[in-house]
DNA sequence: AATCTCTATGCAAACGTTTGCACAAAAAGA
DNA sequence: TCTTTTTGTGCAAACGTTTGCATAGAGATT
């Protein structure tokens, strides 16, 4: 059971060369003949001889790790985000490092202090909802390590970013539902720290605005978390109202199949009585009976690019200045049976 | 934009001490004056000193990485128990570095292939659908890296195992079908080489001939793939068919929740006209109407335990010998709205 | 004063690999 | 035959840290 792997030295010793020739072989040095490069292969293969990974590392003094720092990862939307991460990263021969910070502003300034101990290629990061002090973002930035902010904003941060556009997303959800009809809209929304609940919020009330429709505040509601369980509460006090709406526009997928079950509990007919918007296009929501319509991102794509830019920055040189990106990208509404048709 | 970082040398250097001795006092070595270890440890806070991470892997010649192979991410299952592995792995210490097989056994071989270059703590994998030779796993063996399966079996492969019991949470959930009268039960199950849908068939099999049920061949269905839309056609089929069915127990809940929308299309009621049961309990089943009955897994668990199991096997002394751990967890069947109740 | 025992620190090797420089041997040119 | 060039290989340093061993200097014991 001993763990004795396989050196340059053990192949050098055997063929009686130095380990530089040895090294070189293996990486086609041009100046060293043919026949020894040939020995030194064979050898290699024979002995099943594998680099050091870690003595490469070392020497080089990179690292080819890089942390992803996301909220959670057991909702669709994250775990989406991060196989697209993945899958651009790992053909790029780097290693991803899931951190999960459970929408914890405590655990994930944990996080970065540790990743700030450990050495890093670079870090992708999707802030918490209860994050809105960025110190702990900045520090990482003020550590050279290439940063990418993705879906879920740091105002005031200067990084790298690639957000979908949620206020327009939310903006044509709403004046879809008042285009088919709708006049009394109401708005499930959450942590109001949160740059994506921001801006659809704003979507929101824009659309509204723009329509001549008053804005009431009874009709915002503050959703305690972003699971189906914290929709139901929202969605009872709007339906047991005294004016109760007639369209309601969820911040999230989970919310909105919560609040559909709730109004069918309350014997409201969908979308007669009541149309449902949610926002995510999260798999299952078309399996809703009625399927739920909803506000597509393309967060598959967000963690390409995100990890794109990422690996960009990493690879610049010393002397090649820092380009920000911005990258925004477009949402698309997907009507289903929970809105009137057109 | 440089990236000097302060090294033991530096902190030697300016208080004109040996780096031993900076090295000692960061370790509080006993030997050392209190007096010498609070001027290092002053500088170096002052420095904002921080170990290099990779040259003391390289010294010790150990990683603090950790390879975890799942088959996808993006569903409730896998990232569930990739939470709870990450729980109980960082707070060891340990990083984790997630790889995703895509369900392809091609993929998992390249995966374990590349690992085997990079220098790994250990594993823990729960192979593809589509994996029935184990070689590769075998490999993972022969080099001595620490290795956990988990919920998907590899029959032959002598390793730690944390599974689900599998074949019992299916026997349950058939066996209630039966109780609540219904007599043709059908089964949409998976590829047939993985050992869960396999155990899930068997519990199913037995079930009924515990019960004097027929078996029939057109009552056992294999979808083409784990997600909702490859549930629709299974379900066409068994609805359509001359003989149909009154009960429908899935292998798992996406698969039973397309079932349910496609019954409903045809116009069966559920649980009247046929009862569906899935298995997993995905925190959305429940916002279904009616609500899913399932049965539950527990995942988080299963994470944890097997990252405890991992951890376990990568601190024990080279002389103690291999306990392989063989750990089967109890499903618990949950009784919601789309089957009868007793 | 000579020897012994601590105490606190330094030296140097080790971990595996790469790479600039040196240099021997062979080949080419004079 | 002597010099110059080319070709192939080796030497040694470097990356940052730890640690067994050595040792200088101080204090204690004779």
């Amino acid at each position: 059971m001993k763990r004795t792997r396989v050196t340059i030295k053990d192949i050098a010793k055997e063929l009686n060369v130095s380990a530089s020739t040895v090294s070189r072989a293996l990486q086609d040095h041009p100046a060293l003949k043919q026949q020894t490069k040939d020995a030194v292969r064979e050898l290699a293969e024979k002995l099943n001889y594998r680099p050091n990974t870690m003595a490469l590392n070392f020497l080089k003094q990179t690292s080819t790790t890089i942390a992803i720092i996301v909220p959670d990862i057991t909702g669709y939307f994250f775990s989406a985000a991060v196989t697209g991460i993945q899958d651009i990263l790992v053909s790029s021969g780097y290693n991803i490092m899931i951190c999960i910070s459970n929408e914890s502003y405590e655990e994930e300034s944990r996080i970065v202090e540790k990743l700030s101990k450990v050495q890093i290629a670079g870090i992708l990061v999707a802030p918490s909802s209860t994050t809105f002090n960025f110190d702990h973002i900045k520090k990482i930035q003020r550590n050279n390590i290439p940063l990418v902010i993705f879906d879920r904003d740091c105002e005031g941060v200067d990084a790298h970013k690639v957000l979908v556009d949620d206020y327009s997303g939310a903006f044509e959800a709403v004046e879809y539902l008042i285009k088919t009809g709708c006049k009394k809209i109401a708005h499930i929304t959450g942590a109001s720290d949160l740059s994506t609940n921001n801006h659809r919020l704003q979507g929101y009330l824009d659309a509204l605005k723009k329509n001549n429709l008053p804005i009431l505040d009874k009709y915002i509601i503050y959703a305690q978390g972003f699971t189906h369980e914290h929709g139901i509460k929202p969605t009872e006090s709007l339906l047991k109202s005294n004016n109760v709406p007639d369209a309601i526009f969820a911040v999230n997928d989970r919310l909105a199949v919560s609040a559909m079950r709730t109004a069918k509990k309350l014997n409201f007919r969908i979308p007669e009585d009541i149309s449902i918007i949610g926002f995510d296009d999260e798999p299952h929501s078309t399996y809703f009976t009625p399927a739920l319509s909803t506000v597509w991102q393309p967060v598959y794509s967000m963690g390409m690019l995100s990890a794109r830019i990422l690996l960009g920055d990493i690879k610049r040189k010393e002397d090649e200045n820092l380009q920000l990106r911005y990258e925004v990208f477009k949402t698309e509404l997907v009507i289903r049976g929970t809105s009137k048709k057109l």
